[in-house]
DNA sequence: CTTTGTCGAGACTCCTAGTCTCGTCAAGGT
DNA sequence: ACCTTGACGAGACTAGGAGTCTCGACAAAG
């Protein structure tokens, strides 16, 4: 046995071992390659079910050094959203409540729209399940992300644009519900006249 | 080939055959038997994996009963899915919107916690993802259920309660998306005070 | 130049989805 | 009564994916 435990969320190095570690080092290249592998087959829609074996081989790398490194297919999965996500958060500071809604959830559905985040979305929920690792991701993911939306709202209270009895994490439950309801169900678009409708309904709740 | 085309969600009877029908009739007792296996399986934290073999173990029926009727897993859980939340709509009438709200997801909330609804629902999504059959059912469900509360935002735009430029379609998206995102995620709890803060910031952003 | 541990490749086991076949049984029709 | 048709439970069977194991090659350090 090696030491295996990467933390699906935080890799910054080795873990600190005992010994110095000797022997050949982790390829970077190859963990990358797996990780883009898996977001690109996720996006392709011609390709109907992600397995192990697609992503290894769409990274040319073989089937044991995925294993090497992540526990499940979920794992790898959830690492590459969570990658993914990190890369484009960016928060708007508008001035204005409603402003800075319409800008945020526009880029949201906008970077939503071009990739095919829903079936990566749910792979990592189903994945959730079943797999206390992939959860915990997942949870992660999702806690980071409030917390930039209930910035915005944080920021109005302090302008005082809230409504005293206004809450911010319901606020901001609401706000990414409606983006994962649509999402997941599919029945209406989430498109740059959705974003404004959400704004602004979810900014009259907070109105005072 | 017989005819297995039964719709999952609409089977009233026989598919009005040409042939007036011969032989031994469909046990509709194995059929609910599936169904409530189904159910119950989804329900039993224990286990971990849905798997036709135990559903058909479970209902005391052949493998090829269930596949006779249903195409494929995802089909017999979404129909089980259909068959349950039929049962279960009721919608209130307080003469208040926030109070016909409350009512209507406090009623909600109780009804998911007590069974284990999100493995249901997480099962059918990702069905949906696959299959065209899971797909349609799951879009029936929700569009009903979508129906049902937009009926409560009509009613209080019939009683003026509204803004005018309320749209009762992102109104209901936001509360179903917050039911799904906090089931789904399960960061926060689904109760009778998360109901009522719903219900009071779902009135507030549709209030004039 | 030896040790340690990663690499790609692929064989292997285990399990589940879905198919097929069997002997049986129920609902007609004649 | 008897025959035909098709559903029934049981279980063997195939196809394919998850995850494991082993191989020879190779890279990093002492």
């Amino acid at each position: 046995m090696e030491e295996p435990q990467v933390s699906a969320v935080e890799e910054s190095g080795r873990p600190a071992a005992a010994r110095p570690h000797t022997g050949r080092r982790r390829n970077e290249a190859a963990r990358q390659a797996v990780l883009s592998a898996t977001m690109e087959l996720l996006r392709d829609p011609g390709q109907q079910e992600l397995t192990i074996d697609k992503i290894a081989r769409a990274a040319g790398v073989g089937k044991q050094t995925v294993y090497r490194w992540w526990p499940t297919k979920g794992a790898v999965v959830a690492e590459a959203m969570d990658r993914h996500a990190s890369a484009v958060v960016e928060l708007p500071d508008t001035g204005s409540l409603s402003g800075d809604l319409a800008e945020f959830f526009r880029a949201s559905f906008a970077a939503l729209a071009d990739q095919g985040m829903t079936r990566l979305l749910v792979e990592v929920v189903s994945g959730a399940q079943r797999e206390r690792a992939v959860a915990a991701v997942l949870a992660d993911f999702t806690a980071r992300r409030r917390s930039a939306l209930r910035l915005l709202f944080q920021r109005a209270q302090e302008r005082g644009e809230l409504r005293p009895d206004a809450d911010p994490s319901v606020l901001v439950d609401l706000g990414y519900g409606f983006l994962w309801y649509r999402l997941l169900v599919g029945h209406e678009p989430l498109d740059a006249a959705a974003a404004r409708a959400l704004a602004e309904h979810l900014a009259a709740a907070a109105r005072r």
